[in-house]
Formats: structure tokens, C-alpha cells, sequence
DNA sequence: CTCCATGTTTAGAA
DNA sequence: CTTCTAAACATGGA
């Protein structure tokens, strides 16, 4: 469940349920926490929740923060006292009322971590802007002089947080642009259509909650996977390896 | 058994 | 320095 979409889903999920909740103590295991360094938490107050990328920070009243990312299979469910731990739980949450905060991530790539400031976090990792709302100008600003492949670019989080590989493929679908077209020979009216599609297929994901079967019928996400035909044209998808990863596009209507 | 999977980091090659 | 690839991490589903 993580690229942005998903994890502002969780963050309004977690803001509808265990916003002024208090923490009795955290538990799991390595290496989705560190207990080692994990300092004592118990009747701290979740105060706000913010998102930056794939990353969501819940902050507490002692003015730090838990910072989480989903890795590939991560995901959050609030349980009651009595629920039995769901599948894959690797870490979990207890609040003074007997609730508790399942983190589920069966590859384990994800990760639950305690930091003292989350801003500094954001400027350590050296994370691009959010995508979610990303400006036009920005949009400009971050790729003037790049010669990156336009999917590799929208996949590194050090120019742009937040869009992994499914929505990259999205995205460059409702742009008309291919995967390995090199961003320097897009022109300025090309990249502003690029930073249009950005804005429009997450906020338009995030509207519907990241359920796929929610989306837009013209969306290219349900038909990423070979043999599939595009969705507008009926022409049978491409795929290609970039940044390691396979990118589904359709050579009618990409160019 | 083989291939593939919504992610990140690191080592190394041009 | 920039761009890009492959591998590693760990696990499960088809």
C-alpha cells in the first residue's frame, strides 16, 4: 500500500482515529523497529499527522515524531482489545484506552522509527518537494538542466517525493510522454503538461481513497501487465526496464 | 522452479 | 559530478 496516494489515505485514516489518543508503549520487532533506539513513549499524546513523499510523520506532544514508511507492503489497521493481531503484523501501537495500531508489512521492507524533528528529517534525507501539490514554477525549477530519463526523474525522491512506479506509469500515460523520452529534449509546454498530469492523477487517487477500483476508466493502472490493451486506443501496452523497474506505456498514444 | 511485486540503498561502470 | 544498472534486502503469489 505505498506510494503517495496510499500513504495520505493512512494519514487520514489515522487522523479520523487516533488523533489525541495516548500512547502506552510500542512493541515488535527488528528490523521494522529499532528497540535499541526507541526511547520510552508511554503517555505521550498524538498531536497532529503531516506526510512528506512516501514518508508519514505523527507527531506527539513532546514535540518529536514517529516517522514511517510503508516500504512495499506496509500498511496500518486500528484493532481493539480484544481483535487478535492480523497477519504480518510486525510492530504495534498500544494506547491507553486498549486499542492498538497493527503495522502489517509482510516483505518487510518497511520501517516505524522515532525522531526528534521532523523537518530536520525531511532536509537529512534530502527529500525533493512533495508531488501531491507541486506549482508549475517548481515543477520547472527542478528539472531545468536535467538529462534524466523522464521516468527515472519522477521515481528519484532526492527531485520529487512521493511517486513510485505505478503512478509514474500513470502519469506519464495521461501526459502523452514515454518512459525513456529524455527530459531535455521535452519542451517547457511539454514539462507543464507533465507537472498538470502530476497533480491531477494524485490528488485525483487520493480523492478516491487509492482504491483502484475507484479510478477513472481511461486510467492505464488496471491494465499494467502484459497482453493488456490501452485502455483509450485498444493497442496492445509496451513494456520497458527503466531504473529497474518495468514500465508499461502505449506506443499510440505516448510519443 | 521461475518470474514478478506499490521501495530504498549501495557499489560500480561509463 | 551525472546518469544508469545490478544487486541486496525479505517474502509471498502466480
Amino acid at each position: 500500500m505505498p506510494e503517495l496516494p496510499e500513504v495520505e489515505t493512512i494519514r487520514r485514516y489515522l487522523d479520523r482515529t487516533v488523533f489525541n489518543r495516548t500512547i502506552a508503549g510500542i512493541s515488535g520487532f527488528a528490523p521494522t523497529i529499532d528497540p535499541e533506539h526507541l526511547p520510552p513513549l508511554s503517555d505521550r499524546t498524538i498531536t497532529a499527522t503531516s506526510r512528506h513523499g512516501k514518508y508519514l510523520f505523527v507527531d506527539l506532544d513532546s514535540g518529536s515524531s514517529l516517522v514511517l514508511h510503508f516500504g512495499m507492503t506496509g500498511d496500518l489497521l486500528l484493532i481493539t482489545g480484544y481483535d487478535s493481531d492480523p497477519p504480518y503484523t510486525r510492530a504495534v501501537v498500544s494506547f491507553s484506552d486498549g486499542s492498538r495500531l497493527a503495522f502489517t508489512d509482510s516483505r518487510r521492507f518497511g520501517r516505524l522509527r522515532w525522531i526528534p524533528d521532523r523537518k530536520a528529517f525531511i532536509v537529512e534525507r534530502r527529500l525533493g518537494p512533495d508531488a501531491l501539490t507541486i506549482s508549475r514554477e517548481t515543477f520547472l525549477t527542478i528539472t531545468a538542466g536535467s538529462h534524466q530519463r523522464v521516468k527515472m526523474f519522477l521515481l528519484d525522491q532526492h527531485r520529487i517525493a512521493g511517486i513510485g512506479n505505478i503512478y509514474a506509469d500513470e502519469i506519464l500515460f495521461q501526459a502523452g510522454i514515454r518512459p525513456l523520452r529524455s527530459l531535455h529534449d521535452l519542451d517547457p509546454i511539454r514539462l507543464s503538461l507533465l507537472a498538470a498530469a502530476i497533480v491531477y492523477v494524485l490528488t485525483t487517487a487520493v480523492d478516491r481513497a487509492a482504491d483502484f477500483d475507484r479510478y477513472p476508466a481511461n486510467w492505464l493502472i488496471p491494465h499494467r501487465s502484459p497482453g493488456e490493451r490501452c485502455p483509450c486506443c485498444g493497442e496492445p501496452v509496451s513494456r520497458v526496464m527503466v531504473a529497474g523497474r518495468y514500465a508499461y506505456f502505449c506506443p499510440s498514444c505516448q510519443k
